[in-house]
DNA sequence: TAGATTGTTAATCGATTAACAATC
DNA sequence: TAGATTGTTAATCGATTAACAATC
């Protein structure tokens, strides 16, 4: 039975590609063991919730030292399973469609962007950033053909339900969505939301508050 | 003082741009009430959480009717700032920050970008999206010309430290950062994080679950 | 050794959810 | 009126933080 999954520790998850960022640093700069404490100064954040991230991938440090680098690095690609490549597929080659393809740091990551699709009739059978695009309304024909395990969604929109609905129709579980639709699929399916306007929430309050502190301090 | 200010509520204020947008939308389609548990079955969320959240911004809703609709709209926009205009300039203006220059809905929610900046001479004096694109070694110069309150930082990393002090250095106090760095900056700037990877991260965890719910369902 | 750092167990904190009286 | 929905107060849940013994 599919039953809409909940990642639990999903602030954990989210705080590890900081902790592999740092830590990858660490060691290119020599470092054969990378400590807690170490990650949280250069992160603004407390060791014990390091420490406690950290535990989850099942790695373990040594007192005094820390954890030993290049196996903590391992452990945390692992247990993201950004040790395997990842076949996707990016729906609305777009500027921000665009950028995606061509982001380093996903391709080094297991995110193997193989196709693009969009509707516009200059860009189809281009190639942008390597990645070749196809017609959009060619998506039931190329995704038996390809089989991506993932597809990332950046039409606009008005045209993020219906494309939506031809991805999961093709049989594709894992959904990253750029549009500010709320998508309607099936319990089987799962959808990680990037959620602009809910940063551009934050960033207005944060902004607010900035002012204000400005005009009290005056 | 100016110490490090957390926002409090944060989880809520996130949401809140997906309620205006459903409330939008019933108000455009002659709904003069919208009620906490309509909101909540479009996105999927608890009817309470809604009443919840929309509590902080201060709007009173009627017992079997729900929220009037205009006044809820009017409130939200208030509460996020969205009301009132706001200057914003673009550091980077590659795939991501032409993207985001483009993106109407920021535009009608009061982030007005009146600037890019960018190192690529043929971009240099061009126009993105209708916005004039400076080199980014004037930022310097331009920014105390123009009085942008934002900055939205779209550099690739190994720019985004020093670009970034110049943006400080000539008084932002909000910065928008879509670079994976974590940007060093005084406790009185405030620094909203676009963490991809993040998101990434999610994905990757929930394209796994997916993959072994397959196989164990094989 | 002394002391920094780990991992575990418990306490705190904040967000979500439940219960329910009030009310249009 | 009856019943859907609100707002408030309390309970639950999960994440963060604190305390501290173990150890290299």
């Amino acid at each position: 039975m599919a039953t809409k999954q909940k990642v639990s520790f999903a602030p954990s998850i989210r705080r590890l590609p900081q902790y592999l960022h740092v830590i990858r640093q660490a060691q290119s700069n020599g470092g054969e063991y990378v400590s807690g404490t170490l990650i949280a100064n250069e992160l603004n954040l407390e060791p014990i919730q390091v420490r406690k991230d950290l535990a989850i991938t099942g790695i373990i440090g040594k007192p005094k030292r820390g954890y030993p680098a290049n196996e903590l690095i391992k452990a945390i690609e692992h247990f993201l399973g950004w040790d395997i490549s990842h076949k996707a597929i990016v729906v609305g080659a777009g500027n921000l469609g665009s950028a995606l393809m061509g982001y380093q740091e996903f391709k080094n990551n297991g995110l193997d962007i193989i196709a693009g699709f969009d509707a516009d009739p200059s860009k189809i059978g281009s190639r942008i950033h390597g990645v070749p695009i196809h017609a959009i309304d060619k998506l039931d024909q190329v995704i038996p053909e390809i089989q991506p395990e993932i597809a990332i969604l950046t039409v606009p929109s008005p045209f993020a339900q219906s494309n939506c609905d031809s991805i999961v129709r093709n049989g594709i579980k894992s959904i990253w969505n750029f549009t500010n639709i709320k998508l309607k699929v099936p319990d089987s399916v799962s959808v990680q939301r990037e959620d602009l306007s809910s940063g551009y929430a934050m960033l207005s309050v944060m902004t607010q508050m900035a002012t204000k502190n400005k005009a009290e301090n005056s």
